[in-house]
DNA sequence: GGTTCTAGAACC
DNA sequence: GGTTCTAGAACC
């Protein structure tokens, strides 16, 4: 096979063995030629296994599979008869075929990196909504403050406004009073005392309220 | 042993196993009695397991053991030797104890709901949040609703108090312009018209501002 | 990228 | 709660 860069040794490793004809007693292809299976666990294990890698476990072995995503064949049996102990073992992946080692670049090895970025992506946007939620917060805050700076300036200006209203309400009653004096005194030629207290008065509502 | 109803199989079966001498040539005690050894992996797995599971396979026991919070033993080597290929597989759990079987009812299988919940627990908390903000953001838009309302009365009260002003201090100049008209009458016994103009005009400013 | 221990998830 | 297949995570 031409001993491509780009496929992992796993899977090259894996395709020799398996198509080696020296141990088919122990793994060998399906007759199909899409599958393989593994024919005695224990022996494949402590036998094949440290020849091609640094460990002699049916686990690692199948860890690597699943990661390199081969899934095991289950086989239905036939509703009858309980599937036997210990039949063989297939293991199937679709570029992972006898004779054609070419497809095995096609295979891709699932990268640990998928999940933590998930998990890194919910935890930014947490982090983004919470410090969206605190900006929300704090401009209710200055909002808050605004709100009740403008409500006593309101109240404030209603006050005044009712305490200006006064004031022009007497100021109209002492124009009309001067006015009417001035007709009386226009007739009797005398003058009124009234008239003078009651504009001294409302000199005093020309302060601004508190 | 105490038949205790609240020990799952699994943990009293494994307690029986290892406590059991007839098979401590595969599975027994360690020295200390805080842990059990399997001595061939193999062998316990195809001779013993199918006598009290449902299956023999090594790897289904060791997800119970883990299902169950059960620890594998590192052994560290001396830095020296290479960890022998084939040595001993060590458990060890803190309540599961050489001659103590009282202990068993202290373990807890991990129940697989933990993860869905925490899994729910954060979607929920997702979704709590989003409430929050958006109930934040309509709570904002009221007080922002409110705010220009007081803005606007705000403006129309300083105008009204700006023309309120403006018409007492005209009609404080009414007032002056009166009074010295009438000593101006007192003396000469003449009325004045240009009085009675000012008085028309300043009635005109007692209407609301816009 | 490889090896190991542990856990998730589906199915029973 | 038990069994099986697959995946996560840590360490190398």
């Amino acid at each position: 096979m031409k001993h491509n860069s780009n496929v992992p040794a796993f899977l090259t490793k894996l395709w020799t063995l398996v198509e080696d004809a020296d141990t088919n007693e122990l793994i060998c292809w399906s007759q199909e030629g899409n599958s393989f299976l593994v024919l005695d666990e224990q022996r494949f294990a402590k036998e094949i296994l440290p020849k091609f890698f640094k460990h002699n476990n049916m686990a690692s072995f199948i860890r690597q599979l699943n990661m390199y995503g081969f899934r095991k064949v289950m086989h239905i049996d036939t509703g009858f008869v309980k599937q036997e102990r210990d039949g063989p073992v297939e293991f199937q992946h679709p570029y992972f075929k006898h004779g054609q080692d070419g497809l095995l670049e096609n295979i891709k090895r699932k990268v640990s990196n998928t999940r933590p970025e998930d998990n890194k992506i919910r935890h930014e946007d947490l982090t983004k909504i919470l410090a969206s939620v605190q900006s929300v917060h704090s401009q209710q805050e200055n909002i808050d403050t605004r709100l009740a700076a403008l409500k006593r300036e309101n109240e404030a200006l209603w006050m005044e406004i009712s305490d200006l209203r006064q004031k022009h309400a007497h100021q109209q009653q002492l124009i009309k009073k001067v006015v009417k004096e001035q007709n009386t005194v226009l007739k009797s030629g005398q003058p009124n005392i009234t008239m003078l207290k009651n504009y001294k008065a409302s000199s005093y509502y020309l302060s601004k309220p508190v």
